[in-house]
DNA sequence: GTCAACCTACCGGCCGGTCGGTAAAATAGC
DNA sequence: GCTATTTTACCGACCGGCCGGTAGGTTGAC
């Protein structure tokens, strides 16, 4: 008999206790956050949570790798299918934004407590970023060759992107002025704007508006 | 007599203290960082220490405090004496980017580890995170009046503004392929290629090149 | 002889983690 | 259908260790 999948309820009871983590890391950071504080918030005893997790580091490596299907799952599978460069990274940068807002999941950017994981654990989770990085960039790459973007340097620009979009959870607010699809489109205005090649543009040169 | 200013001696070496916390608790976090860890990084016991702070969080706190006085000096101030409001916008995004970058003074963005200090202290950092928000808030909005800002939510793009500038910190390495100076250059290109209008500018819009 | 600049030695407390239970639910044997 | 056994899902009590912080020196410069 080889290794058995989990009951259901056994892996519902997991991803809560993955969410319910999640959202204390991300208040107050992985060293801040004790075992008991995640066990108490879960209504069980430090003991119990035990139970179900094998230690402090692997939970935050679970739940880092959680945040990173979901990555996955909803915005770099998705926008495979686009075929259309801009319209992709518009989708990206959307999808991503609107990811980060949602308070259950804003899971994704606690991703960057890998300094807490141990050196094999760290790797693993730098390499899946890296992943995710490296096709955004090669999609800049390639709306550069196609004179879609302005002259800047990919690298630069992703990381600007990246940072523009992980900042959002620190002051997105549900009960704000904006609505995280509001939110999600300013980012895509701002960010886009500075970046898409708009016809012909530069401080020294004249432009003229003709109706199409 | 009044307080008397400490020595000069003492006064460098407190600031050498300030720049080797901050330079730790920027790679490890707050709260993973020991007081001993400080200590033996100067070479010291955490007893010896004790003799020039009086806390871990007071500590932190006046880093915090050193990191929006560099902040303050070498941006905010310089900036009030640039009349033209796009050129002070390219001057506060190049200038706190190049801050954020310095090895020895990346102290500013630990200015996020508010949740760390107590409630009186925590309310005074951000009151001063605030100001310098509000004045960058401020200049956008100034420029959207003037038309030379895009249609976007000011509030929004300073936090984007920010966010990228912040993010810095994350990536930035000296000893990387850009320079300082190039990658606060690239930063103004792509945040302000975004923000500012050029002349007329629209998915819709049909343009037309003339020379000058 | 004073005082700044450190030190050694120690404190109570919370940390991550473990141990040996237990009550209840699921499963097996008949 | 009823009991016997195993498994699941926890808990109370406890461990060694490091934490922030302190008391009380020692030493050397002025």
């Amino acid at each position: 008999m080889k290794a058995q999948k989990k009951s259901a309820q056994n892996n519902e009871r997991l991803a809560e206790i993955y969410r319910t983590a999640a959202q204390i890391i991300l208040r107050k950071g992985y060293d801040a956050t004790s075992v008991n504080d995640i066990a108490n918030a879960l209504g069980m005893t430090k003991a119990g949570l035990y139970h179900y997790i094998s230690g402090k580091k692997e939970l935050l490596f679970d739940i880092m790798n959680f945040g990173l299907d979901e990555l996955e799952e909803e915005v770099a599978v998705p926008a495979r299918a686009i075929k259309d460069a801009e319209a992709r990274l518009r989708f990206i940068v959307s999808a991503h934004a609107q990811l980060v807002t949602r308070g259950q999941g804003a899971i994704t950017i606690l991703v960057d407590e890998v300094t807490a994981l141990t050196p094999a654990q760290g790797r693993k989770i730098t390499q899946r970023k890296r992943e995710y990085f490296d096709n955004l960039r090669g999609l800049l790459d390639e709306l550069k060759v196609a004179g879609r973007l302005q002259d800047v340097d990919t690298t630069a620009a992703t990381f600007c992107l990246l940072g523009m979009i992980n900042w959002l959870s620190r002051w997105f607010r549900q009960d704000g002025a904006l609505t995280a699809e509001q939110a999600a489109a300013e980012l895509v205005k701002i960010s886009l704007g500075g970046l898409l090649v708009a016809e012909s543009r530069s401080a020294k040169t004249r432009l003229q508006v003709v109706k199409s």
